[in-house]
DNA sequence: TTAGTACTTAGATGGCTGTCAAGCTAGACG
DNA sequence: CGTCTAGCTTGACAGCCATCTAAGTACTAA
């Protein structure tokens, strides 16, 4: 099952009980969240002019090493909430609303609704 | 700083970057949501009739010991996910939604506007 | 008080994970 | 070509974590 698949089709948490399947892929995703680091990589990446960051530009706010950043940039596209993109020299990391929406709505209940007034 | 503070203090991941101290904060409930497990109980509890369930509840829907249901109940109550009271025998969990409420918030932009509509 | 049920805590253990150093790849520029 | 810069990958290691067993606590019932 694909990550994003399985987050857009959970019900909200409220709603009904999820199943072993559900439970396993939005973990990941929440699992991928979990990190200080990758938290601030995420908010840094989401706020950036443009809405997409260099990975120079996020290395130079870490008091770690390049290979670290690196790790936990990997981490969150394998959870689906970034992807990057080689331009030249550089590479750039953008956020996916989608999949933060979606989030977002398993969290509360009546998302339906109120997804449906974000789409407007 | 208390965690449920922190999380309601802090604005829209897209908004502006993290702080380090509130990314700390944040990312202990993700972590604590990042399991499969938990986020099973978290659902389970939410979803249950009259929006509590008891130990015993929980503990049949697993294949694992109550030992290790009563350590992931801890984890989501350290961070503020749930809330436990003990009634005669039984021990009772339920969600606290306005913590959900507010990490859904974060999420995504524009959330200020949207959580005064719920609040309606 | 004794026994029994419902959790919780403590300790141990195997597996996972955040971090770094070192090495590697991809592109830019002579 | 060679060299420089930006970023990724690998391997290693210390610390964390999910799980279990065993023991402890809280309440009920006889």
């Amino acid at each position: 099952m694909d990550l994003s698949e399985a987050v857009a089709c959970c019900s909200p948490l409220v709603a009904e009980p999820l199943s072993a399947e559900h439970s396993v892929e939005l973990a990941r995703v929440f699992k991928a969240m979990g990190d200080p680091v990758r938290l601030r990589l995420l908010s840094l990446i989401a706020s950036h002019a443009g809405g997409e960051a260099c990975v120079c530009d996020l290395t130079d706010v870490f008091d770690l090493t390049g290979a670290t950043i690196s790790h936990h940039l990997k981490v969150l596209r394998e959870a689906g909430l970034i992807s990057g993109e080689r331009r030249g020299t550089w590479v750039y990391y953008r956020v996916r609303p989608d999949l933060l929406a979606r989030l977002s709505a398993v969290l509360v209940p009546g998302s339906a609704i109120r997804d449906a007034a974000v789409a407007r």
